[in-house]
DNA sequence: ATTATTTATTAAATCGGTTTAGGTTTCGAA
DNA sequence: TTCGAAACCTAAACCGATTTAATAAATAAT
């Protein structure tokens, strides 16, 4: 049966002690202030036996410090930040924090109430942020001196913060090379919009330079932006205008979900088109290894990348109480660029 | 730039009134304490133009009450679990609630730390949980009396609680139904250990069910149990069992996550075992309707799911302090079974 | 024997809100 | 005028922890 809920009160009273001395064996201060071994033996049983759990508003309200870390994301759902939300719990628990989760849906205005909730209202000790601003401003405007934020996947710069994502123009760069080498020489590219948020401006920059090192004139015209409010009808329209009109014989896609509704399009046109281009996505997909022709993709580290985050947060929250100067580091991890052939090309 | 933060005192002392006269404006009780419609402006104007928040540590502990949702499951990267944190996040933030995750990861000791951290030390207002207990005996001594617990996926006998789920028997009854009714005799199942939770239970049942209805004989060695830790090495031994001895003429698997790893191992075996025999899956994932041959699934309406499961809570969370009898609601959601045929077949 | 020091413990202030009980003003009625 | 009732506002208690400052008892020093 549940216990009485004793607080730290009532349990010393039982115990026969000051709620102080209560208070001083729970932090473990019991020697600092010279508590006698044999009370705190006491202590300690009636602790265990009760089950007594501080109130953590109380321990909040007190010590300013809540153990609770915000993760902002555009959409929990998506694979890529929900298995980076559970690395990032995983090693939070071990450090004695909670995650408080938030869904953006890349609504800047959304993004700033909720960073305002949480840092001022919950007061949440550091927030993990995947942002969809394009400008600094209203960030700053809500953030507190010296506050731990650690960007995650997607950069903004002229704001103090940490960043942990990874070296996407490199991982873009890779895999435009690998289809220029594999004998493409028309290489139709799929965005993303918003298009200003640093990742896909990395991407598309790396798809531009290995243009450009092999010697191959940059098209506009290939690179074509979905939107996600309408991506199925705009991925079904840049898939038919790439390869209907311009001909491409390579596609090159920035993102997950575009490349799930490339495929369904693909299938939808009854066309065999995989079959004659080279398809590639950014970010991988346990199922993709099973396609033939095979996908081939650059795959982001997610348990890396969820670590590096959470590690990069509990530095900057351990260094903002004391007097050092906060120094953020820009983490870039290496994509894993996979290549997969086709067993029927 | 940043505000000055300040707190209730502060501000009411720059308006020029007691912080007593700015609780009531902050909680719309200023009519109700009659505070006059000119101080009340004034009030409204200073919290806008000051950005102030209430600190919501000093109103829990004031209040007893945390507007936190403690959302617990086994593995929130998991996809099914994803979504519908998404979904129960977007309901909550609607209704004023912040949801707190925590992964188990299968552990019912962690789990019981967990959910008593979380109630008695965090104080969330009440939690959805995906249980990995077997019996409700450790769960039922740290609950307290009327708390609001809503066991989503999985239930839970023997506890008082909400369910909200699918109706587990049905959907492997239908699909098994219509692998018989596509010419099946031998079909093969794939269950997890641990075999005890109710969804498991109730698919297998609804595959017996299935198979009683037709007539045929349920024989045992075609239920293969696959343990969650070593995923990958008994998926490969249970097909290679199932279809090169058995001689199984339909595969029916009992998770997304298994339904992978059979085609991983369907590729790596390189042998065309899926254009042999009929292949479903419970949980669907967009990237199955892209197979040759297709793949039959029993979808989850991870929408509703969510949906029911917060406005569940919702409802607990308003009862508790009212004097009604509580009453649990046990919901159980019609799945969807999506046929697919191959069109190789 | 008395004072100084150490050892062990606790009362009370504090964090920032909410709420209860009470205190002023103002105004109309007697 | 003077009393009573609205109308409007506020002091102070409270929630449950931590921490500072103080006290009491035991021991050591003179």
């Amino acid at each position: 049966m549940a216990h009485k809920k004793y607080n730290i009160e009532e349990l010393a009273k039982k115990i026969g002690v000051s709620k102080t001395l209560v208070s001083f064996v729970l932090n473990n201060k019991a020697d600092k202030y010279g508590v006698s071994k044999a009370t705190q033996k006491r202590v300690q049983a009636a602790i265990k036996k009760l089950g007594f759990q501080p109130s953590s508003s109380a321990r909040m309200l007190r010590l300013k410090k809540s153990n609770l870390i915000g993760l902002v994301v555009a959409d929990i759902s998506n694979p890529f930040f929900a298995q980076i939300a559970m690395q990032i719990e995983q090693h939070a628990d071990k450090a004695g924090y909670r995650i408080i989760i938030a869904n953006t849906h890349e609504d800047p205005k959304k993004e700033i109430d909720l960073l305002n909730a949480l840092i001022h209202s919950q007061g949440v000790d550091g927030v993990i942020l995947t942002t969809s601003l394009k400008a600094p401003n209203s960030l700053k405007a809500i953030m507190p001196a010296r506050y731990p934020l650690v960007l995650l996947d997607r950069k903004l710069s002229g704001i103090a913060a940490s960043s942990v994502g990874i070296d996407n123009f490199e991982g873009s760069h890779e895999m435009t090379k690998h289809l220029i080498e594999s004998g493409a020489k028309k290489i139709g590219l799929l965005t993303i919009s918003p298009g200003y948020i640093s990742p896909i401006k990395d991407r598309v920059n790396g798809y531009k330079k290995a243009l450009e090192d092999a010697g191959i004139k940059f098209e506009p015209e290939l690179v074509q932006e979905i939107s996600f409010s309408q991506i199925e009808k705009d991925v079904f329209e840049a898939v038919n205008l790439l390869y209907g009109h311009k001909e491409i014989d390579a596609l090159f896609v920035l993102n997950n979900q575009i490349a799930r509704h490339c495929l369904q399009t693909f299938e939808k046109m009854d066309i065999k088109i995989p079959h004659d281009i080279l398809f590639s996505s950014f970010d991988d997909n346990e199922l993709f290894s099973l396609y033939s022709p095979s996908i081939s993709a650059v795959m982001q580290p997610v348990e890396k990348l969820g670590e590096r985050a959470f590690e990069e947060l509990a530095r900057l929250i351990a260094e903002k109480d004391s007097d050092k100067k906060i120094v953020h580091d820009q983490v870039g991890l290496k994509p894993e660029v996979i290549i997969r052939k086709s067993s029927k090309r």
